[in-house]
DNA sequence: CTATCTATCTGGTAATGACCACTGAAACCG
DNA sequence: CGGTTTCAGTGGTCATTACCAGATAGATAG
């Protein structure tokens, strides 16, 4: 990591100064509650302007790496939440975060006719002409975490199969990757069910099983939704966690 | 609502302006998707300075309200996320939003010594002094919807009293106002449990029903823990919901 | 010695000017 | 007519300058 800001590089100067400080915090030569440098002093250190300098700070801020106290000076927050602020994560990232070996098997892909609630959530006419289906069991280390079964309304032309699915890892890799699909908002919500026998076999737990069943709808960058996803994570093996600010 | 930036404001004219536009878009004057002025032109438009013009939409963006594209212009988000962040919200404005009437019962107020998990949440060495622990059934249109047990860790002198909480209605009213605590940051988790005897007779649930457990430790603007906070909600009458993005 | 004032830090807001990168449509050329 | 180039307009980045407002410590007056 370099410790200057350079113009020729192909990054904005305030990413790369806010690179700098991220790297200085949590390499922890800035410790917790510690004052940095105001925001004159940066100037100087690193021959950016202010603004610049305050670009980047605002970046850290919201990333909750630091915060200013007007009048005071601009500190390191401890680094207890400086995780994400309410990141946009698959299941696979959330697990790797978790230190859990992320796994998967594909239970059935295909296109199908959208059911109406589904229709509903990606903004579709119903009926509708089939679209993308995946059915997967995700695994953590090995045994099942949970089922999710998700819908995908891509633009014409493009088309998914179970080779591009293995050869990603990951759906939202793909997504970005391929067909220059960037999720960048999504709606979730969170609720109890108890698991029907079907469910209970694919989980290897009990039927009637409580479950936490998530529902999420994401959008792309346009803001058009895209997927709609419902994973039912076993009660007993699955902890959601969120950051919230104000 | 004014439709000019006014210098004399006590507001920043970059919040104004934020307020305007948003009263533009809420209102229906502009709809979705489509291309608002150009900054340059609300430069002119709004007699305030590109910066600042910037720093509205920023405010925007991040609320979800518009979206920008880079050569294209700034549009009006699609409503439908137009809502909060990933607010910080008490359980008294969650149901208000959601049209439900908010009620409480208060079970239980006063000093106790914090067990193990609460000290770890709010950074108290264990064992530690009483601090203030309420227990409250929490009542969604004069139904139980959920049986809440909040510890605050306030600073030495601050006391909160059942009649503080009469008074105040709301707990973060109460911090804000009377003792200049401003939450602004909070780490929550959700998983699943099944209700015990006790908690079914007050939820009104049958024993073994599967209840939503939510916990969230609250951080203060100095980023110090102040409020560690269970609830379990009932399963069969609460949905968590979320916004994340990217 | 205490309480107040003030100088001087801090971050917050704002204007001005400049250049870059991306987009899309009009103008151009084969 | 069809493909290409050009260019004007957009948001993205950055420097410079200025003043305001909250916080704090040292100087000052009581």
């Amino acid at each position: 990591m370099p410790d200057t800001v350079q113009p020729t590089e192909v990054l904005p100067r305030y990413i790369q100064l806010a690179s700098i400080l991220r790297g200085r915090i949590t390499s922890g030569e800035l410790q917790p509650n510690q004052l940095i440098p105001s925001e004159r002093q940066l100037e100087e250190i690193y021959a950016v302007s202010r603004p610049t300098i305050r670009q980047a700070l605002d970046l850290l801020e919201r990333q909750g790496l630091v915060y200013r106290a007007h009048g005071r000076g601009t500190f390191v927050s401890p680094q207890k939440l400086q995780k994400p602020i309410s990141e946009l994560t698959s299941f696979t990232e959330d697990m790797k975060r978790r230190g859990i070996e992320p796994g998967q098997k594909l239970l059935e892909i295909g296109m199908v006719e959208p059911p109406r609630d589904v229709c509903r959530q990606l903004e579709l006419a119903y009926p509708h002409a089939p679209i993308l289906r995946i059915e997967r069991l995700r695994l953590g280390d090995g045994t099942p975490m949970g089922l999710q079964t998700s819908y995908y309304h891509l633009p014409d032309g493009c088309e998914i199969t179970a080779a591009d699915l293995e050869q990603y890892g990951s759906i939202y890799r793909l997504l970005e990757d391929k067909l220059h699909i960037i999720p960048t908002e999504a709606g979730e919500t969170l609720e109890v069910t108890l698991a029907t026998p079907a469910e209970a076999v694919l989980l290897q737990i009990k039927p009637g099983s409580p479950l936490l069943l998530s529902e999420r709808t994401t959008y792309s960058q346009e803001r058009r939704p895209v997927e709609f996803v419902k994973i039912l994570y076993r009660g007993d093996r699955y902890t959601y966690t969120a950051k919230l600010t104000r």
